[in-house]
This record gives structure tokens, C-alpha cells and sequence, in this order.
RNA sequence: GGGGAUGUAGCUCAGUUGGCUAGAGCGCUUGGCUGGCAGCCAAGAGGUCGUCGGUUCGAGCCCGAUCUUCUCCA
């Protein structure tokens, strides 16, 4: 059974069970600060468990596509070494929100395994929770009795509350837990083990498909728990490992899922899978990799140094590591795999589709830039090698290979023990650790438990409409960084404060309490559905009606940001293409940024055009039109873009501006004349494929034009008001090349003069042409002079004393042969010297030079210079 | 968010405790030689040593700030 149509059964058999079909949500998470990644599938579903949200639909099926590359089996160095792990996997999932419970979960299961998939259900074991003491948790009776109706006794296992009790957190909803497993081993080999005694113990053949969670508990901050109002179901199967089992394949890169992937890697690599252990792993690794990878762009995540994007990056790098170790792989070729990936999994997710231009641009370039890093890296540890006395290498010199130039320390490993050499590994270790330890120790935050002072179920969202409110604070908690001290956060019953979202920065303002005393919200930001107002301080009784306001000034002036980035992006499609798209967009007071796809510089007419096009649009002052809570559906006909790696529930809103349409959360001016103008500041690139736009509108294009003609009529004013100040900069600079080679060619004149009266000045004694004498010239002079009669003369003992803004200077040439025979030491005369000048100074034996105080002592100090040559 | 590195000629880079009149190779210009695959020889042009400030008689080098690029960690 194709994968495709095993995805499609799962879909079909839950759709007949009245369940809703929807689409797998980002893998990327934008909102959540306590995961960068969709680890599971019911992370998209997680404000209904929490109860910050109800469910639309009480039954809701999906695949999701799922991002693990931490915890007990995902370590992301583990994956590819067996066959059964990965970075990027789809998880099969249906769900109830409050209505159907154990019953339903386990017959539908059964029957899906059974009936549809038509696995034999002697293969199959089923797991039960054995109770917890510490919990007084009970045996899950319940789920035993439902699953004996299919399965033997002698194949249900009693669970611990590690594997059969499932918890979101440390709080939180949790219950327990079912797993189905199963035995897809030959007959003489179930012959020799039980199946049962494998199960859960790392089997690569004995393996959990289904995870079936019962949640009907709240683990509050206390650690103790308390029955949920309503009870849930959260299932999840691993999708790669029911195909691996239909297809009765032993790995999952068997499956037709990395088939396709791995039959391409071959053929560019010339290599052939299944024939040593050792390219097995790094084909494996390259076609869970890509996977990964070729996803997160898909979403809108690029690899960067920072967050999410350095996760991705690490993937990246890692398949690239391990084709150019074991598959010999010198160019880049990852990215070559898009349009397999997009021809085999772009049906179900078109993102591979639509994006793979992209996707293959920016793998391109990022395995470029890793190139040249590890070519770099080769030179480097060449160079530590050759400077190794012994046959091992300190940790510390690999350590700093590792961390300032990004050269792979498994690589150093292979390329030293080649070489009959050895690596300090608890050295560098230790380097880790601290490193570790270091940027953790800076971005602790300590978070305090939430102060609960009211239940009150949704909050709302009042600011479209409003800037103040009275309000109840609902709940607050502390939190301490090192970086911003003591901060609380603060939710109200209702808010008129934009949280960060949608690019958009969040509001700041203030809180006024009932005796006048002003707290001030210095940011706002959404975590699970919940609006956190960060506060400096604490009211000083929390459960008073306060007067919340919002800054109006910033508030308008990122509205007008917003509205102007909405009309960018118009005009960017309109006059670049349809291939623009948004990749990322920053909406503060001050500026706008909008990153999108594109493949050229844009040219100044380009630019132009664009300003001219959104000018346009804010002369003609269209006004907005809202549409709050439409259907997605209703939203997309109006000409919305549904942009990728954005999650919408299942109502919108769309923002209109004439034929500008978009599903946006944001604030937005009433009309486009608001805006008053828009400026284009900058224009650039940030990653293959990626250009990034800052603009300004309103009051900041007034500051940046009056800013520039005052510039530019200090220009022209100092040009004698010029009415061509280009051509007179350019005849300037001009003018200034060719007078710089007359002085220059002067000066060589007046040198040349200057040297044939110093020539004449010169004194013999003992042999040594000697000459002192105060001239005026700067230092650099001096110096050119003194090596141009030194070239001269031979013998030549020069004393040059010289005058500037006050300060007295000693200059000292002596010829090198005499620094040899008579032991002179320039730097021992200016030194000497320069006592009467009030300074100090030194230099080299040959040429030296001192400054003082005194320029009274310089005449003494020219007569003094003739005692050397006695 | 924290750390490390980096910026010197068009390109790739050297420049060890501050002082060798800022260098090398490639490229470029000019002239000469030459039946050869990176031709040879000679001469030459090309540098705000990222930027701003400081210390010093003297800074590419030391100190402070800032920007660029790379990189590791969270």
C-alpha cells in the first residue's frame, strides 16, 4: 500500500466517523516561547486542552508534520544510525474535544488496524496503565476491559506512569495513556522471543505505532491533580512506521516515503545503498535531513544563526558533513533534492510546491557557504597539526576550531586518527561545558507561579475599537532576567493592548490605579491565547478596576506602518511578479521591514516604482474596510493570500485597501491618507532568494526629507551655491587628484633642493659624516628625507630637530654599517637627547625618534648629538 | 540573548613583545623576449590598514565605542 493512499485511508476512516479533516498546521511555531517546533500532533490543539479556546468541531482528524531533534531517541546526532528515528515525521492524529472518550478511541483503532489496514492482530500488543501510588491513581480497569474484547490477555501489558501516563508538562492537562504495538518480526524468530518481553525495550522490529491518550486530569502547581470539566482524546501514530509495517519493510527508509530520496541520492552520488554500514547511515541521514529542512523553509524558516533557524541550519550542516565525509561529496547537492521531495509529498503539502524555488535556493547556498567553511576548517587544523608536538591534539585547540570557525569535531576526530593521531576529547568536552554554561547562566529567566485572581475563561481582545479600558488584572506572575532585572506579567479580563503578532510589535502604555499611582506596560506579547502585559512593577492591590491606556502616538504610527507594508506587498507583486512573497515582516513605530522572495536586486527604477505605487495608493486616501470573524473560505474569495506558515483558525480576518487583501490580526490605519507618505530606506539581500525592504511613513518621511535637504542645501551652500553640486564634487575631486600630484612632485623638488644644501652642511669627524640641524618639516618628511640622505651619503650620522604647535621633535638616522662598528644606537641618542627637550622617545638602532615639551632645549640638544661620534 | 573570531592592494592573504620607509602571490598597465597549455623577463600603477575616538615621541598592532562578515552555545 502506497503511502500516499495509507495517509488517505487514515483521513477517509475518521471523516466516516464524523470527524473534521483539517490541514497539518506549520511545523514551525511563531507564538509559543516554550517550543520553536510542532513536536506532536496535538501541539496545534493545545489552547483547547488548556481551555483558552473551545473547539469549533468536537472531532477532529489530521496528519501532522512534526519537528523533533531533542529527547531520548531524537537526539539529533542519533538519527540515521538506526532505522527507525527522525528529525521530521508525520504523525496520524484524531481527536476529541470534550465528546467521545476511551470507548470510542480504542474500538476505532482497532478497527482502522484490523479492518482497514488489515494488519494481522496476532502481531498486535495493547498497553495499560498500572496506576500510580504517588498519584492515587488507579489501575486503567476501563481500557482493559474495552481492549480485551480484541485482544488476549497474554498481550495486554501493564504500564508505569513513564510509559502509560502522558503529561504536556510539568502542568498542565494529562491522563492516561494506551499504546498499540506491534510485532512485525518473522515467524522463527517469534518462535525463539516473546513479542511481549520487547515491547518497549528498543526493538527496531517490535515497535509502538499508536499512542492513544485519555486526558481527564490537571496537574496544577503544586504537583497535585484534579479532574478536567471535560474529558479529551489525543491520539497520535507515527506515520513512516505504520507504512514501514504495511509494506512489510524492517526499516522505515525502506518505505516508499525515503525511497524516492534515497534512489536520488544515490544516482547524484554516485554511491549504492545497503552495502556498508557506514554510507547507509549518511544516506539515511541526508534523506531524514532534507526532509526536515526542505519543510522548515517551506514554513518560512530560513537557517540562521539564531532560534529556530540555527536548529534548521544544524540539520542542514549535519547531511552536508556527512555526504562530504562518507559519499565524497565536494559540491553541493542537497538542494537537488527539492523536486523529488516536492514530486512525491507535494500533493498532500502543496508548501513544497509552491515553495520549492526557494527551498532550493536557500539549501543551495547554505551548503555553499559550509563548503567553504570546511575547506577553510581543513586549512586550519593543518596548520594545528603541523604545531602539535606529540601525536594529541589539546581540546582546547579543537575547541576553538569547533566554536569560532564552525569546523565539525567529529571531522577533526576522523582526519586526526587518519593521521595516526588522537584528540583530547574530555578537554574539549569540558570547553563545551563551559560555553554552555556560560550562555545559560545569561538567558535565565526565572518565572514565578501564576497568581490566579479570577477565573475568567476567554480574554478579550477590545483594542480594534478602543485605547482604554477599565479592567481587572485575572492573573500575574513574576518573572527575573539578568538581562532586565524584575519584570511582572499581567493578564486582564479584557485589553485593549495589540500583543507581538503578525510582525506587528506590541503596544506599550500604561496602567493608572484608583489613587492616580501609573505603572507603565512596556511591551505585550500573546503566549498560548493568553495577552501578557509586561510591567516594571506590581500594583499595589492587584485586584482593584484600573484604567488601562495605550500609547496612541505609537500605537498610530505602527498602524501606519502596517497599513503601508500591506500596500508594499501589492506593489511588489504588481511590479515584480507573482513569485514575491512575504517571508517575514517587522512592523515597528519607528520603521517598517518586509522580507519576500526575489531573485535580483532591485534596480533604483524598480524601487522608485514601488515607492510611486504605494504613494499612489495613499493620495487616493482609500478607506478601510474590516472584515472581523469570516470564514477562511469567504476571506480567500475576496482575493485574500493565504500565506504558508501562518495558522488561521477557522474564522479570519481580512483587511482590505482597495484591491489590497490580506487575512491580518493587525492594527491598521482608517484610511491611506493617514499614512501621508511612504520612503523606501533600504534595499538588500538576507539569504539566497530573500531580499528584505525598510521604509518609513508619516512623520518618519518628514524627519528623513528635511534631514536630507538640509544636508543638501549645506551642500550646495558650501559649494557657492552651485546649481550642479554633482558635477562640482565631481571637477572637486578632480582638481584635488591632480593638485596632489603637483605638491607631490613640488615636494620631491623641494627635497631635492633641501638635500643638495644638506649635503653641503655636512661635517666629517672620524670618518662620520655628521650633520644636526633644525628644520621645518613634519615628521613623515623628516623621515623621508633622512632615508633619502642616508641613501646619499654614506657614513651619515643625522640629527634633525624640528618645532610643532609647541612641541619640540628629535629625529636620529644613523647609517646601518656604523650602527655595527661603532655600536651606535639611535634609540639610545633620541632617549638621551630627549632629556633636554623635556620627552622621551626610541625607535630602532638605525632611525628614532622623540618628543618633549621644550622646544628651548632643541639648539642645546643639536650640539650635544656631535659627543657620539667621539 | 551570551561567547569567540574577522575586516590590510581588484582577489587570496602575511605582517610574532608598538618602531624593518606597509609586504607576498595572483590579477592589471606598459615595454621587451617567446610556436605551447598558469609562457618568460623588466618596469609600473594600485592602500582613509572597516569607521570614530583614546593612549604614545611613534599605532595595521594596545584601549574604548560602533559597523560588516563568519561561527559556536542557549
Amino acid at each position: 500500500m502506497k503511502s500516499q493512499l495509507v495517509r488517505q485511508q487514515f483521513l477517509d476512516f475518521f471523516a466516516s466517523k464524523k470527524h473534521a479533516i483539517v490541514p497539518s498546521s506549520p511545523m514551525v511555531l511563531k507564538n509559543d516561547p516554550t517550543l520553536m517546533f510542532t513536536n506532536a500532533g496535538m501541539v496545534p490543539f493545545k489552547e483547547y486542552f488548556l481551555g483558552q479556546k473551545t473547539a469549533v468541531d468536537k472531532r477532529v482528524a489530521d496528519t501532522q508534520k512534526c519537528l523533533r531533534v531533542s529527547g531520548k531517541h531524537n537526539d539529533l546526532e542519533e538519527v540515521g544510525k538506526d532505522t527507525y528515528h527522525h528529525t521530521m515525521f508525520e504523525m496520524l492524529g484524531n481527536w476529541s474535544f470534550g465528546d467521545y472518550f476511551k470507548k470510542e478511541a480504542i474500538d476505532w483503532a482497532w478497527e482502522l488496524l484490523v479492518e482497514v489496514y488489515k494488519i494481522d492482530k496476532d502481531c498486535l500488543y495493547v498497553s495499560v496503565f498500572e496506576g500510580a501510588e504517588d498519584d492515587s491513581l488507579e489501575y486503567d480497569q476501563e481500557a482493559y476491559d474495552l481492549w480485551k474484547k480484541y485482544v488476549p490477555e497474554d498481550r495486554i501489558i501493564n504500564g508505569n506512569k513513564k510509559d502509560n501516563f502522558w503529561e504536556m508538562g510539568a502542568q498542565g492537562p494529562c491522563g492516561p495513556c494506551s499504546e498499540i504495538h506491534v510485532d512485525i518480526r518473522s515467524a522463527e524468530e517469534k518462535a525463539k522471543v516473546s513479542g511481549r518481553s520487547l515491547v518497549n525495550n528498543d526493538h527496531p522490529q517490535v515497535v509502538e505505532i499508536w499512542n492513544l491518550v485519555f486526558m481527564e486530569f490537571n496537574r496544577k502547581a503544586d504537583g497535585s491533580l484534579e479532574k478536567l470539566p471535560a474529558k479529551h482524546v489525543d491520539t497520535g501514530m507515527g506515520f513512516e512506521r505504520l507504512c514501514m509495517v504495511l509494506q512489510n519493510k524492517q526499516s522505515n527508509y525502506d518505505t516508499d516515503v525515503f525511497t524516492p530520496l534515497i534512489r536520488e541520492i544515490e544516482a547524484i552520488t554516485n554511491s549504492e545503498y545497503g552495502n556498508n554500514e557506514e554510507t547507509d547511515i549518511a544516506i539515511r541521514v541526508i534523506a531524514d535531513h532534507v526532509r526536515a529542512v526542505a519543510f522548515a523553509i517551506a514554513d518560512g524558516q530560513l537557517p540562521s544563526n539564531t532560534g529556530a533557524g540555527y536548529v534548521i541550519r544544524r540539520i542542514l550542516r549535519r547531511a552536508i558533513r556527512y555526504g562530504f565525509t562518507f559519499l565524497n561529496t565536494k559540491e553541493p547537492f542537497i538542494y537537488k533534492l527539492a523536486t523529488t521531495l516536492s514530486q512525491q509529498m507535494g500533493d498532500y503539502f502543496p508548501e513544497l510546491k509552491i515553495q520549492k524555488q526557494l527551498v532550493t535556493n536557500v539549501i543551495k547556498e547554505e551548503e555553499n557557504s559550509f563548503l567553504r567553511t570546511l575547506d577553510q576548517g581543513l586549512v586550519l587544523l593543518d596548520g594545528i597539526i603541523k604545531n602539535t608536538e606529540g601525536t594529541e591534539v589539546s581540546g582546547k585547540k579543537a575547541f576553538e576550531l569547533f566554536d569560532t570557525f564552525g569546523f565539525p569535531i567529529d571531522l577533526t576526530a576522523l582526519i586526526l586518527s587518519e593521521k595516526g593521531m588522537t584528540l583530547d576529547e574530555d578537554e574539549f568536552k569540558k570547553e563545551l561545558e563551559k560555553q554552555k554554561t556560560r550562555s545559560r547562566a545569561a538567558a535565565v529567566v526565572e518565572t514565578d507561579d501564576w497568581v490566579i485572581l479570577q477565573d475568567d475563561g476567554e480574554k478579550e481582545f477590545i483594542g480594534y475599537d478602543t485605547l482604554e479600558a477599565n479592567v481587572n488584572i485575572t492573573q500575574y506572575r513574576k518573572i527575573s532576567s539578568k538581562k532586565e532585572g524584575d519584570l511582572y506579567q499581567l493578564v486582564f479580563n479584557m485589553t485593549p493592548f495589540y500583543p507581538e503578532g503578525g510582525g506587528q510589535v506590541g503596544d506599550k502604555g500604561y496602567l493608572e490605579e484608583q489613587d492616580g499611582n501609573v505603572i507603565y506596560i512596556v511591551d505585550t506579547k500573546k503566549e498560548n491565547n493568553l495577552i501578557i502585559h509586561f510591567a516594571k512593577s506590581l500594583p499595589r492591590d492587584p485586584t482593584q478596576i484600573f484604567k488601562v491606556a495605550v500609547d496612541e502616538k505609537q500605537r498610530f504610527r505602527t498602524a501606519c506602518n502596517h497599513t503601508a507594508t500591506h500596500l508594499l506587498h501589492q506593489a511588489l507583486r504588481e511590479i515584480l511578479g507573482t513569485h514575491v512573497e512575504q517571508k517575514g515582516s517587522a512592523v515597528h513605530s519607528k520603521y517598517l521591514r518586509f522580507d519576500f522572495s526575489h531573485f535580483a536586486k532591485l534596480t533604483v527604477d524598480e524601487l522608485r516604482a514601488i515607492e510611486d505605487f504605494v504613494n499612489a495608493r495613499i493620495a487616493s486616501k482609500i478607506v478601510l474596510e474590516e472584515y472581523r470573524n469570516i470564514p477562511i473560505k469567504t476571506a480567500l474569495d475576496k482575493g485574500a493570500m493565504a500565506l504558508f506558515g501562518e495558522k488561521y483558525g477557522d474564522t479570519v480576518r481580512a483587511i482590505q485597501f482597495g484591491k489590497s487583501v490580506e487575512l491580518c490580526g493587525g492594527i491598521h490605519v482608517q484610511n491611506t491618507g493617514d499614512i501621508w507618505h511612504f520612503k523606501i530606506v533600504s534595499e538588500g539581500a538576507i539569504a539566497a532568494g530573500v531580499r528584505r525592504i525598510e521604509a518609513i511613513t508619516n512623520d518618519a518621511t518628514k524627519d528623513f526629507f528635511l534631514e536630507n535637504t538640509q544636508i543638501f542645501s549645506e551642500v550646495t551652500e558650501v559649494l557657492k551655491n552651485t546649481k550642479n553640486p554633482v558635477k562640482a564634487i565631481i571637477d572637486l575631486q578632480e582638481e584635488n587628484a591632480s593638485l596632489k600630484k603637483q605638491v607631490e612632485a613640488l615636494q620631491k623638488d623641494k627635497a631635492k633642493n633641501l638635500t643638495g644644501d644638506l649635503i653641503n652642511q655636512v661635517e666629517t669627524i672620524n670618518g662620520i659624516h655628521y650633520l644636526a640641524v633644525k628644520l621645518d618639516l613634519d615628521q613623515n618628511s623628516i623621515k623621508d628625507l633622512a632615508f633619502d640622505l642616508g641613501n646619499k651619503i654614506e657614513n651619515l650620522f643625522l640629527l634633525v630637530g624640528t618645532e610643532t604647535d609647541g612641541k619640540a621633535f628629535l629625529s636620529c638616522y644613523i647609517a646601518k654599517n656604523l650602527v655595527e662598528a661603532k655600536h651606535l644606537d639611535a634609540g639610545k641618542v633620541v632617549r638621551e637627547l630627549g632629556k633636554l627637550i623635556e620627552g622621551g622617545g626610541g625607535g630602532q638602532a638605525y632611525f628614532a625618534t622623540a618628543g618633549g615639551k621644550k622646544p628651548e632645549g632643541i639648539e642645546q640638544a643639536l650640539i650635544k648629538g656631535k659627543e657620539y661620534l667621539k
